[in-house]
DNA sequence: CTAGTCACTTGCATAATGATAGTTACCAGG
DNA sequence: CCTGGTAACTATCATTATGCAAGTGACTAG
């Protein structure tokens, strides 16, 4: 019973974790877009050992996000190309690498992305695509969406969205029934 | 000895997720950028058994990701809120969100991001802070950095940056050895 | 007919996870 | 003072995932 599901969740995030969130999957997701099909070249790049390159294989497979192809019947062999869905998978991977340039490569970058053709390096954000305004900053949300039931409402509704509609951003956060509690007696 | 650590490879992604990469983390993450700091707050939205929380707040806090904030000392009351490094890992749960909404979320979005004014639901999308152009479609490559290492070079000469400057994209990726071997007897 | 490649599978030790049950430190009510 | 409650954990222990080493099956090259 160990490793609890994150499937039922309603959070899309939760979701997501659920089909890619184990350990060597989003690597392996990302060798995949650096163009790498076959087994062996997954076990090369990643150092990861045969049988666990087998089980995530299997899991991103089941999940839709790489297809299984048999490319040569006499001697069976096989490729796993990305789906729709592991191409779309794309965004993730990109912000995770300027995160982790960012914040983790003291000897500056090892990888990014550059354009092809001029070879300048991009500065990667997040931008709503019809208004180019960036997601990242307060004037973004999160929201309960069409599909929402009553519990994801409620907690959002203690988050961000409910302080932006409440009005007052302080008053609800940092000032919840214990803290005043506790301040009475220092 | 279990759990290998990603930490020593020069790949951003595996460093990002070397912090961030195991079974809860993003999800705390994701609900501190909603604006929970407590233990109990992360508690019952996770469902989370306490002592696991304990040791993933105390990763992300060794991490930098989290600070742990001692809020009152006679009840001894702390509260986890994100660091600088924390809150610029937004783009990275706003992706993930957006990739769950597409195509985890048969019955619809129940969560998205919408702007605060207008209350439109945005449309992420990974753009160059630059030129505003998508960093996913083909405009854009990976490539080694300045930092990037032989082991480094070598692997991404054999991926897309490498295809990108030979030129023959198909050529040099379809047509590996063993492909043409197994081929041959077909 | 020996050596080698590709794509796995099996077995076993170890480490991470999850559920449940404490623990510590305080406050409030009767 | 005793009971009950909250906040933030720690401890124990069964279960499960991970990692290593080794082996297998189906070929192919020499």
């Amino acid at each position: 019973m160990k490793h609890k599901s994150f499937g039922k969740m309603q959070c899309p995030v939760a979701r997501s974790l659920e089909r890619v969130g184990e350990w060597w999957s989003m690597l392996i997701i990302r060798d995949a877009l650096h163009g790498l099909t076959r087994f062996d070249q997954f076990e090369e790049s990643l150092g990861i050992a045969p049988n666990m390159l087998t089980r995530r294989l299997g899991a991103l497979v089941k999940a839709g996000v790489l297809e299984k192809r048999r490319y040569s019947e006499r001697p069976p062999r096989n490729e796993y190309v990305l789906t729709e869905r592991g191409r779309d998978f794309k965004p993730v991977i990109v912000a995770m690498q300027s995160w982790g340039n960012r914040h983790f490569a003291p000897e500056g970058a090892s990888v990014l992305l550059v354009h092809a053709k001029t070879g300048a390096a991009a500065d990667p954000v997040m931008v709503d695509r019809k208004t180019g305004r960036p997601l990242t900053g307060p004037e973004y949300v999160v929201a309960p969406g069409p599909a929402a039931g009553e519990g994801t409402r409620r907690k959002l509704e203690a988050s961000a969205w409910g302080r932006a509609h409440v009005g007052n951003l302080r008053a609800s956060q940092s000032e919840s029934r214990s803290i005043r509690k506790a301040r009475v007696r220092s």
